[in-house]
DNA sequence: GTCTGAAATTTGGTATACCAAAACAGGTTG
DNA sequence: CAACCTGTTTTGGTATACCAAATTTCAGAC
């Protein structure tokens, strides 16, 4: 038996073929075959089912009747309804960080957003967007609700490639950066309506950026047919 | 090879649970033999073990390391959680549905606040709380947002007990019905705003009486000691 | 070359066995 | 009486086998 702590074959599985998805190794479409991978793997099927179970739960694989799953093709619309949620979802944790957040949490996310200013430049690309991602979760974390916490998880995960591949493109970090500061100056004042504002631009810029790359993405599907070549 | 449509075993094992589980059959805190639950329904521990993972993720089963799961016992800040987080989900799907809804959808909606009407004495409080769930669940599909959708059934049915708990005591049915109605007419007029406000004042009542009956049960559980019973 | 039917292959789901770790219970000792 | 130790039981996780259904492939006929 395995303690809580320490994680399951199958969720190493699940982190393993996670990475490999967000980072495009296992391009959209391409079929997950689970005895295949799991020989690779050498491990069994049981934990390579479960990871399955795990993704397809996060919306990074699709489960296909009678057939090997495949990494999950997003689609404009099923990107542009995830982002709805999200900005939703955001509103509400720094609505309620504003209210809940110890002053600790705020120093965390100051730390957050003086890490990114300090890096700038210097950092790689993927490491920034991570310290990203980690300033919207510090809100989550600081709004103390572990519901909202969770599902604000699931959702910027189901995103994650969306967002990175934005992140990539744009190279707009000093506007990432100083809206972040918006966010940061919004939750010290214990400003709600100042921090729903400043998401609420924040993302608005986000969910520009994903409409840009997810348009680029379908172009470029639908000009070379199927790039990623038909599962199976 | 099972058709998509047709629920596996698992599934069925799931929605039994469930059942049991949203209907106090098997109460808070009370253990689910993983082996033990699997003789008893003649099936064997893959299915029951796919089955508890499944209601895990939904929150009304609690896994333990290396003891039995039980059965979820909400308390107060879990469900205040949820509720909160519920509410934000109605409110971008009611503002959606202003947007997005067909008529067809509104048309939908409105055939089950008649039906509330109609049945309002004669139906089983059961019968009658279903029903206002299928109103609920028909605006978020009326967002079409399927992400959106998923999630705010998640919530739903997480909020299942203690929703229904507040709605046997309170018998408060014409209220509901009155809420109900304004919100409807709110997304006829296709008025985020007032869809919006009225959310809040229906939902507002919810979260009290959700309230006042997770105290109760607190109350109890406390001078009772365990009611439940230790699981194992 | 195309179509159809049969055979082969792939697949998800389930059953069962085994293992190691954790928890529990009972007895002994201080 | 409490603490500790040991043996037993319970438990989750994993490996492997099997089955039935769906899909794919291949061969033969037209």
């Amino acid at each position: 038996m395995i303690r809580m702590a320490e994680p399951t074959l199958a969720e190493h599985i699940a982190n393993e073929l996670r990475r490999d998805i967000l980072r495009g190794k296992l391009a959209p479409g391409e079929s997950i075959k689970e005895r295949d991978n799991a020989a690779e793997m050498g491990v069994s099927r049981t934990p390579m089912r479960e990871a399955i179970r795990i993704l397809a739960k996060e919306g990074l694989i699709q489960l296909r009747p009678s057939r090997s799953p495949i990494v999950a093709r997003p689609n404009f619309k099923n990107v542009e309804d995830h982002a709805q949620v999200l900005i939703a979802l955001e509103k509400l944790s720094a609505e309620l960080a504003v209210k809940n957040a110890s002053d600790e949490d705020i120093s965390h996310i100051a730390g957050i957003v003086d890490h990114m200013s300090e890096h700038f430049d210097t950092s790689d690309p993927l490491d920034m967007f991570e310290i990203d991602m980690s300033f919207h979760t510090a809100i989550a974390d600081a709004s103390k609700n572990k519901a909202l916490a969770e599902t604000h998880r699931t959702f910027l995960q189901r995103l994650w490639r969306a967002r990175y591949l934005a992140a990539s493109q744009r190279r707009n970090r000093q506007r990432v950066v100083n809206e972040h500061t918006l966010i940061l100056n919004a939750l010290r004042g214990r400003d709600a309506k100042a921090a729903r504002a400043a998401i609420d631009n924040h993302l608005w810029h986000l969910a520009e950026d994903i409409r840009e790359v997810i348009e680029k993405e379908s172009a470029a599907n639908n000009s070379a047919g199927t790039p990623t070549g038909d599962p199976q």
